[in-house]
DNA sequence: CGCCTCCTTGAGTTGTCTCAATGAATGTGG
DNA sequence: CCACATTCATTGAGACAACTCAAGGAGGCG
């Protein structure tokens, strides 16, 4: 797979169809990391360090004293992981890849850089980093006010969407390798009760799951019952007019 | 007050002592915005807008089509508020100020000349926006994996914390103009609970509070119960070889 | 073969919610 | 200055969503 064409695709709306993003970005990242499925991930210790997903999947989460988990963010092909603190001098929370993953090195140097090289290629970078804040707002939302069955289609419905901007789902289904015990961790739920959840999901008929992959058989009434509306991605097919 | 007075102390660590960050600030922004309390806030149509909050406390939340809200971000003087879609073409929260405020609008581009006029303020302001989304990112653990009581107990330290950041906490009291209705949808609980859990938390001598007032009593067991750490808010005290 | 991890189900418990209601404080208009 | 509406804090009683504890089966792996 070419470098950083995850990333590219996700931005391709936010830049000149015949810019070349993965060629400015190399010439400004250090080489590659591949880390197999299931490893810590050194997020740095004198100085926080971040990492650019280009293949696989990733997550950062905190351990709280009483041996509960919450997964915060869970990055795909193409996302950022661990920059909230690049800038910090400290750091609370570990990060794990959930698949084999091929990850770059990012530094607040990078992000300037390629500011300097292409106003516009810098601006769609920060715009990535906005489409992530926004990401965990919404499942801020989530956890707050929406039941356990809302958020889980919710959640399909968002994992649909950022996958598909990537080009990694289509005719509704798509590669899953979060097991229900790390779904749940996302999710702010049991294992157990994830698994009761998934099965009345199945059982209406609006999605069907099995061997790591999800297929959604009735979005719409998907997106009813969980009120997805998903301007909060800002993907390209939003009229700007709104 | 000395406009940005709020953001430079909490910006202090950051920046020289002799660097005169209200005076670049002042430089690069429009005039003031003197909101009511209670009022909602314009984040624009057509372009999204955000706002530096100068003095005063104000919101960001959804509402939900069960009519819940979920309140996002709750700011203080020295924040920023909005600045997550600032990039956006669209937006799906709401924002209102909560007391009288003075609101500066902010850009990209004042981002920018921040930078430019002096990469180490501009530096300074991408930590504190790295900040608000590290305090997200807390308020996640918070609403997935916490008891409403440690929840209430956590965000009481947090809200004292960064109050004292800004000079406007000390000796373990604060002014809150936040209800317990506001209250209880920034936690993702019912009114009626949060009552409940402030009542507890009163009947065990760990806070008092009333007439918009809250009153640490009991700072050590009040962190040992909500296992407050401090360091997702990067604070100055922190040990940066951790 | 034994030992994982993962998914699944049952039974009982509990934290939080819903519905209902009250008193205090504040503001508004007549 | 009183009548009224509104917001806010508080409490009780009952319901339910999600949790805990317990256990079994399927599949992968050394």
């Amino acid at each position: 797979m070419q470098p950083f064409s995850a990333l590219a695709k996700k931005l391709r709306s936010h830049l000149d169809s015949d810019f070349d993003l993965p060629r400015l970005l190399a010439s400004l990242t250090t080489r590659s990391i591949t880390v197999d499925a299931r490893r810590e991930l050194d997020f740095g210790s004198r100085r926080n360090r971040a990492y650019l997903i280009d293949d696989g999947w990733a997550c950062t989460y905190k351990i709280l004293r009483n041996g509960t988990r919450q997964i915060v963010d869970v990055g795909i092909p193409g996302d950022f992981i661990g920059a909230r603190t690049l800038l910090f001098r400290s750091r609370d929370y570990s990060g794990s890849s959930l698949t084999r993953a091929v990850l770059y090195e990012i530094s607040p140097r990078m992000l300037e850089a390629t500011y300097q090289l292409s106003p516009k290629a810098g601006g769609a970078l920060l715009w990535a980093i906005s489409q992530d804040q926004s990401i965990l707002s919404e499942r801020l939302v989530d956890l707050g006010r929406r039941t356990a069955l809302e958020r889980v289609a919710h959640y399909i419905l968002e994992l649909e969407y950022r996958l598909g901007a990537i080009g990694s789902s289509g005719g509704g289904h798509f590669v899953c390798p979060l097991s229900q015990t790390l779904l749940a961790d996302v999710l702010g739920l049991t294992p157990i009760h994830l698994n009761r959840v998934m099965r009345e999901l199945r059982e209406q008929n609006l999605i069907s799951y099995g061997e790591g992959r999800v297929t959604i058989l009735d979005r719409e009434r998907l997106a009813d019952l969980s009120s997805f509306d998903a301007r909060y991605l800002d993907g390209p097919g939003l009229d700007p007019e709104r």
